[in-house]
DNA sequence: CGTGATGTTGACAGCGCTGTCAATTGCGAC
DNA sequence: GTCGCAATTGACAGCGCTGTCAACATCACG
């Protein structure tokens, strides 16, 4: 009788129990060609006999990559990052990757330790920046400088060595201003988002195609500032229905400024959206949580986040094996071969990019103007 | 000119470099005793001068832990989950840890999959289950049969192997009553949390607790059922609305509820707080984002995240201890965890338990009742 | 001045896995 | 029947780090 090993089972303890050597349990693990089938079967009822997992470190330290990819972000917008979050661990799952997620403090000059200290000792195969990170030069200048992989969810120009994710946010707009246009609104106030964030001026762009598109006049005084907080949001739509002749609707950059909106518009005495038609941007949880509940446009987060993930993924050769499956469920396998076929790997290039499509949701919020009723 | 490796430097090039051993370098990164200062100084001046991060992987494999932290959750919260995440990776970052999220599929089997895969492929020191996860006896049994650390952020009883944290759920709502109460209150109707998840019935004990304190007779038809969202705050406060002899306050076991019962008083009619007090949980921060400002009782979400880091973190001290610090009473965690964090090594305990200052938070949605005025 | 106790350092063997390369086998073509 | 080529398998050497242990230095003490 061999005495068995009490701790997690080694490749060699499956070596043993298949009656080959390490590299052949290795190669079946990795899904790596000519190992007969015979033996590949072997090999797996082993693995599934002895409940063997590989141990993530040993492998990362003995290829070059870790199967680990990076989350990073600041602490604003928490349903997207969640969303964000969703994503990209159902696909890193999927792909035998984990994820590691990092709030990165805005100010100064913390960020770079943070930065260095997980790509250094972490090394992750790659990162994910959600925004508002994926729009801070810096951070990018330093991450590139690295030489870390990276995927930003943000639009923006073509990028050399970094991919992007984003939407079409200024067709967004565009489609939401023109069903604002098509309900009879004539004058639509438009609230900026963070000019600093890059979905903010292509959110205004589409809006002024659209008025553009149906021949209406772009007035300056009807577009206020704002930077993606409630806050502002309620104080712009304050002063845009204290204007002498006021919107019959109001479109926010995103959500929290939409809310504010329908406050600032609700504490004027005036109802939502009967007296003023409010819109947003982004379907944050919240949208259907207020009342009313708000016109929207859903922005396919989660998957941004999986966009992300498969360009990450499909960028460093060979997904993950399909192997960690073999333990327990065959379907896993399937899935994962699948993903790594299917991953539509456009030669793993480096600065590739991916609009995935929006979509309007149309709720209480919005109506046709008072003078039209 | 010494040719300087291209790639990121080892430890081997460290050692060459302050031209001692390699085990040197270890002792002096690891804060092990025992070298003298001359050297250690000689070789942070080499790690300094190289830029030398130590592989964590290699080192993972080396020792037998990882220096990863696991955070599991369900996808209910965003706002909670996000706090927790702030409050571990701060505390991740100072320990030299990092933290890799999971979002656990609530349904059935997927999940005993999804935790052996992060279990014995990532092999985290130890596992942070978020609410209400941390509620779910079967995913602890999983885990506890596993062998793997964990903490609960969750109020219950005290339990074996595991670690929880927790705020006081009762203290915080019998406070909240109380000054409802305080107000002028006498008729103050309850909405539940979900009874499935560990603070609900907490929560609900200090309700009724401040009411007897006050001497006040609980009337089982002010306490409608609920579940933490928006939609059965919404329905609750209805429901209590609808009575013959409604309350002027309603307490709400969450803020989403809190928010909702607020939606349902307006569209009654009702103005909040002058018509309705209506108080919440949590201080999630859609509270402060509304019209009018919920409210409710501050939860030390990241605060709380960080003790559960400290928990595990300590709880991982090096396992022979040359100097046995058996301190006769529990020593203060925080100091224990900033001494592992100096390589000290600290003697801290299994299934430890920490309850975390709560405060409340007065805000907009409570007033004096409108028969008081 | 010898003796052991203690402090300080480095050589070396892995941790569990994969890449390289050599050894072996199978097989169609000449 | 034999040669060449491809398919198949395994031995072995690390990946970068830490634990063990032996070697040496130092020092108090008898």
């Amino acid at each position: 009788m061999t005495t068995r090993p009490a701790a997690a089972p080694t490749i060699t303890d499956v070596a043993h129990h298949a009656g080959v050597s390490m590299k052949t349990v290795s190669r079946v693990l990795n899904g790596e060609p000519n190992v007969v089938p015979a033996l590949r079967e072997r090999v797996m009822a082993s693995v599934a006999a002895l409940g063997y997992r590989p141990n993530l470190h040993a492998r990362s330290l003995a290829r070059a990559r870790s199967s680990i990819l990076g989350l990073l972000y600041y602490a604003s917008s928490a349903a997207f990052v969640m969303g964000l979050q969703r994503g990209a661990t159902a696909r890193c799952r999927a792909l035998g990757y984990h994820l590691v997620v990092e709030q990165l403090d805005d100010g100064g000059d913390h960020v770079a330790e943070q930065l260095q200290h997980m790509l250094t000792a972490l090394r992750p195969d790659g990162l994910i920046l959600a925004p508002p990170v994926s729009d801070n030069a810096e951070v990018i200048a330093l991450l590139a400088q690295a030489g870390a992989p990276c995927v930003l969810i943000s639009p923006g120009d073509d990028t050399p060595a970094l991919g992007r994710v984003a939407m079409d946010d200024q067709l967004a707009a565009q489609e939401m201003t023109a069903a604002l246009i098509a309900l009879g609104h004539r004058r639509i106030g438009y609230i900026h988002g963070n000019p600093a964030q890059g979905a903010a001026p292509r959110r205004f762009a589409g809006y002024r195609q659209a008025l553009a598109a149906a021949g209406l006049r772009f007035d300056p005084a009807l577009a206020v500032a704002g930077d993606f907080t409630f806050r502002t949001g309620l104080e712009g739509c304050a002063r845009l229905l204290a204007l002498d002749h006021p919107p019959t609707a109001v479109f926010a950059a995103n959500d929290d400024m939409a809310m504010g909106a329908v406050v600032a518009a609700q504490r004027r005495g005036l109802q939502v959206p009967a007296d003023l038609s409010v819109a947003g941007f982004d379907d944050s949880p919240i949208a259907s949580q207020v009342w009313p509940q708000l016109t929207t446009v859903r922005q396919p987060v989660a998957e941004m986040a999986e966009a992300a993930v498969d360009m990450l993924v499909s960028r460093n050769g060979r997904p993950a094996a399909p192997a960690e499956a073999a333990a327990a469920s065959a379907p896993d396998l399937a899935a994962a071969a699948a993903a790594a076929a299917d991953g539509a790997t456009p030669a793993a290039g480096g600065g590739q990019r991916r609009v995935l499509p929006h979509a309007l949701v149309h709720r209480g919020s919005t109506a046709a103007p008072p003078s039209a009723g």
